[in-house]
This record gives C-alpha cells, structure tokens and sequence, in this order.
DNA sequence: TTTACTGCAAAAGGTTTGCAGCTCG
DNA sequence: CGAGCTGCAAACCTTTTGCAGTAAA
C-alpha cells in the first residue's frame, strides 16, 4: 500500500486534500487518464486550475507522466517504480491496455553506440495503437 | 526523386502551388517540423489556417505522420515509404536525430499473443529522450 | 462548369497567468 | 507567520469553422 502523503512529502510539497485525493486517484485508476476524466471523478474537490498546477508540479518531479496517445489529448499517469510500462490503444474506442514487455535497453545501448549526436538517453515512449477486440467484432474491420 | 504532384494525383488532390511547396518543404527537411517552422519557411506562400487543413488532409492519407514529442509541440514529418524510423530528441535544445533501427515486429508479435483485449496492431510508436553531446558539453549535464 | 482549395475573420478548445484569500507546517 | 496551494476571472495560444472568392480539372 502506497502513503500519498508520504510521496508528497517526498518532494516537498503539502498535504492538501486536493493533491492527496488527485494522486489516490491517479494511483487508484491504474491507467492513464485525460484531464476530463480526472476533473470529472474529483468534481467539487479540485479546480480545473488548480488540476494543472499540480498535474504540471506533479510531472516535474516525476511522479506522474504525461502520455500522448496520438489522439491528440493528453493523459496522465501515475509512475509506479516498480513496473515500467507502455500502452496499447484502440484506435476505434480508445481503450487502453498495459504492455509489461517492454526490454528496450538492448536497443537503447545500440543506439548510443551507433549515434553520433548523443551519449544520453533519461527516457524513451513506446505505445502501440490497434484495434481492440471488442471494436474488431461490433465494427467489421 | 520524388515526384510531388504524383503524390498528391496519387490520393486525389488537386496540384497547387501551395500543397506542392508544402510536401517539396516536408520532404526536403527530412525531419519532424512544428507548424511555426514550416510556416516561418513559406511565408507568404501559404496561409496558416490553409496549412493545418493541408497537414489534417495528408495525415489521414498517410502522406505525413503527426508525431508528439513530448514538448506539447505537435511535429509533422513526411512519410517516408523506404525506411519506417523513429527520433531522439533532446530535452534540453530539441534536436532531432532519426533512429533507423526499429526492429519492433518481434516485440508486437509477442505483444499480440499475450494481449487478451487486442488481436490487430496497426502501427507504433517510439521516441527517445536525452540530451545530445553538444548540450552534454556546454551545459554541464 | 464543378468542386476542391484558399484566405480572412471569428469561434472554439485547451492551458496558463494574475491576484487575492486560504491553509499547511 | 510565511510560503505554498487554491479558486476565480481573464488572458493566451493553438486549432477549427464559416463563408465568400479563386483556381484546378
């Protein structure tokens, strides 16, 4: 079990009802989720405002990751340090599902080796966009 | 040597001075461009509110991808039908460097089979983030 | 001639800023 | 008490829409 209290701490910042119930949910969610979706879950608990601040604080310090599902919206997610992961998205229904495989460092080490621009890699995205199953049998594709 | 206005019979548009520059420019760059840089380079050639229908029109037709790296900034880049590549970026100046070594159908076979939501992956994305050697050397990474 | 494409103005969305008041530490 | 956090209004920026005029096929 996570202490959302802890993790704030952690990074400085203060123990307000509205970032412990924003972090909770993000953490409760277990996927990325569009600034909407989070408004709408914490209504009358949080303002949109005050949602990108600690969105934007939250991100800088690496607690949550900001994902760009091609959509064109944006999402957030809570880091959990414990898996790594990617994304694959629907492209018909914009369902979401986790991708565990993800062994890159392989590729990563090639292309530090084989660039001649750059030495550093900090991070990488990789996210899949398909059709999911449910969308494959009620839509024909 | 491409042929731009085959492109643009190819998927039924009309061949106009201002389309024809915009994918001459695109495939020129050889790069990821936000829409200020390819409106900066033509000017008076092309209108702003022209250029995003341009750029919506061939992004559905697949003759440009729209790509999100991560800087909120939205890219566009020429599809290039001989090699499918991916980019680093750096964090601190934005450089892009193209990534020829992909080598993902392994990784979305695997995925495949061990998706029980998702049979069908049209395409993927994959981006890395770092800092190139010249910021690594005058910014004190 | 027909319909796509274009440019301008305006609208619509999404995100950020300013500021005064509140609250955590 | 002081700095960080919050909410509201307004500003800002990017992208889309409406519409009339222009040009490609």
């Amino acid at each position: 079990m996570i202490k959302t209290s802890e993790i704030l701490n952690e990074y400085g910042y203060r123990i307000t009802k509205g970032r412990v119930a924003l972090i909770n949910f993000l953490i409760s969610s277990k996927k990325p989720l569009t600034i909407d979706e989070i408004q709408k879950a914490m209504i009358h608990k949080i303002d949109r405002v005050t949602l990108y601040r600690a969105l934007t604080d939250f991100t800088k310090s690496k607690i949550v990751t900001k994902i760009n599902l091609q959509n064109s919206k944006v999402y957030y997610e809570f880091i959990s340090k414990i898996h790594h992961h990617h994304h694959i998205i629907c492209e018909s229904c914009g369902r979401i599902e986790d991708i565990e495989n993800c062994n890159q460092d392989n590729l990563q080490n090639k292309i530090i080796k084989s660039s001649k621009n750059f030495k550093i890699i900090n991070s990488h995205s990789l996210e899949f966009f398909g059709i999911c199953n449910n969308c494959f049998k009620t839509k024909s594709y």
